[in-house]
RNA sequence: GGAGAUGUGGCUGAGUGGUCGAAAGCGCCUGAUUGCUAAUUAGGUGAUGGAGUCAAAUCCAUCCGCAGGUUCGAAUCCUGUCGUCUCCGCCA
């Protein structure tokens, strides 16, 4: 959400960012309706002030005739000001659900575009695709072939979309949760296992819609929970409501836990073995920042992903994207996409890290703020989040970029000592 | 899941209908004082929104977990809700 105030103070510009967000909203009334909504609350807090003071006479009234006098004329005037009061409240309600349409202003160095076409690259991983010398298999029929991908138990056990990995995939998969744990830890996120359900409330403050036709969310019945689709819903509930000092700041969280999506509507689109799925394990990293940090903040999340992914020896590139295709909270967004030689007719490349700078979006309807120690006031912080791994995805750049021509697939030499193993199948 | 208790400012904690944004202590900030690294002392010290100002000062409204209700008036009474603690049950 941004601020109410920045919104009238600049609405040329918020109409135009959403124009170049490809959004369509009508934001003309917005000046109105917060032009009247100001009046109405000094009519309102006036009238309450003329309240307040006739209510304090009564307590020193002489005697009972003039105590009901006096009441007589407190009991109008409140009712006056509860009808001013009805009236703002009607009017604050239409801001505010105009309020929360409007999307974060996005970075001025973005692409300026519609839709991923205009998204642009700005740079590649240090490892070239490898020209293989036999036919390559994608990652479904290798993990079938080895037994270490069941999506037919999956569906048997709790519907389509949903899988079972076994075996040294399992191993595989524990391996990169590790690797990427421990050097998250290294550069001081603190390693965080979050609980795998939020409140509605939570997420819809960092940008969800947890319930609705179109929602990504499985919602709990009878509760106001839902299952999280990533970390980054708990990491940000974590701090709700809290005011931290400036010295805390920046926290750096690495946050661990399974993330369901429905995937409502995702039929068709390129989705095929562990691409698209309805449930899978991310590591995820997540920092709270000065709003002077976070431009920082987010390239250094940038380059993690980038070494993390170079380190497992898979091709990539860094995609900067446009202002078309940027979620609602997010000021920048940089996408990894891995190449995955599986992929297509001869390969291609598909997401497999995306990391948002949202700035003040999500923590001004979680609340989160920060205090300059000693000083007066309290400003909202920065968040930002950023894929380390998402396990399926990443799995699926292991097993096809390191696959070799007996079926076999080599391990990245980073992760052989977690496993004990150079090789798997 | 059952029973009970509880939720006040950065912290501890007083406050059962009006003079309470809220005692007191601690912490913190500023000044004074004593030469001994700390003590004494005076004062100050919350947030949000709005008016105001070059900026301040200042003024107004709101905030005692949250949301409603009763009342001229609520931290205080009522209802709901969320959190915490204790005991019991269950369980990995």
């Amino acid at each position: 959400m941004l601020d109410r105030k920045f919104i009238f103070e600049h609405i040329e510009e918020v109409k135009t960012n959403c124009r170049n967000r490809n959004l369509d909203l009508n934001l003309d009334s917005f000046v109105d309706l917060e032009t009247a909504r100001r009046a109405k609350l000094q009519e309102s807090e006036a009238l309450n002030k003329q309240a307040n003071d006739a209510s304090k006479l009564i307590g020193k009234a002489a005697d009972d005739a003039e105590r009901e006098k006096l009441k007589e004329e407190a009991r109008a005037i409140r009712e006056k000001k509860s009808e001013a009061q009805a009236e703002h409240d009607r009017l604050d309600e239409e801001v505010l659900a105009l309020q929360k349409l409007v999307p974060n202003m996005a970075h001025p160095d973005a692409p300026v575009g519609e839709d991923d076409k205009a998204n642009l690259q700005i740079a590649t991983g240090k490892h070239d695709p490898r020209k293989f010398d036999f036919e390559v298999m994608d990652h479904l029929e290798l993990g079938q072939h080895h037994g270490w991908i069941d999506f037919e138990g999956g569906a048997r056990t709790t519907g389509a979309g949903f899988y079972f990995l076994k075996g040294d995939l399992v191993l595989l998969d524990l391996a990169l949760q590790q690797f990427a744990v421990s050097e998250l830890s290294k550069r001081g996120f603190t390693p965080t296992i979050t609980p795998d359900l939020a409140r509605d409330s939570v997420l819809e403050g960092i940008g969800f819609n947890p319930r609705g036709p179109e929602t990504q969310i499985y919602s709990i019945e009878e509760m106001d929970v839902s299952l999280i689709g990533t970390a980054e819903i708990t990491l940000g509930g974590l701090y709700s409501g809290v005011t931290v000092t400036d010295q805390e700041l920046p926290i750096k969280l690495c946050g661990i836990s399974h993330c369901y999506r429905t995937e409502a509507g995702a039929a068709g689109r390129a989705s095929r073995g562990l691409y698209r799925v309805h449930q899978f394990t991310k590591i995820e990293m997540f920092a709270f920042t000065k709003p002077d940090q976070s431009d920082a903040m987010h390239e250094d999340l940038r380059q993690i992903e980038c070494d993390l992914f170079d380190a497992i020896e898979v091709p990539y590139r860094v995609v900067d994207t446009a202002t078309g295709d940027l979620g609602g909270p997010a000021y920048r967004k940089y996408d990894l996409e891995a190449w995955m030689p599986g992929r297509g007719d001869a390969g291609e490349y598909g997401e497999v890290t995306s990391t948002s700078n949202c700035t003040d979006y999500q923590s001004r309807r979680l609340n989160i703020r920060f205090k300059n120690e000693g000083k007066k006031g309290t400003h909202f912080v920065h968040t930002l989040n950023g894929t380390a791994f998402a396990l399926s995805r990443a799995l699926i750049a292991i097993l096809e970029n390191h696959q070799n021509a007996d079926r076999s697939v080599t391990i990245p030499e980073v992760l052989r000592p977690i496993m004990g193993k150079d090789k798997i199948g």
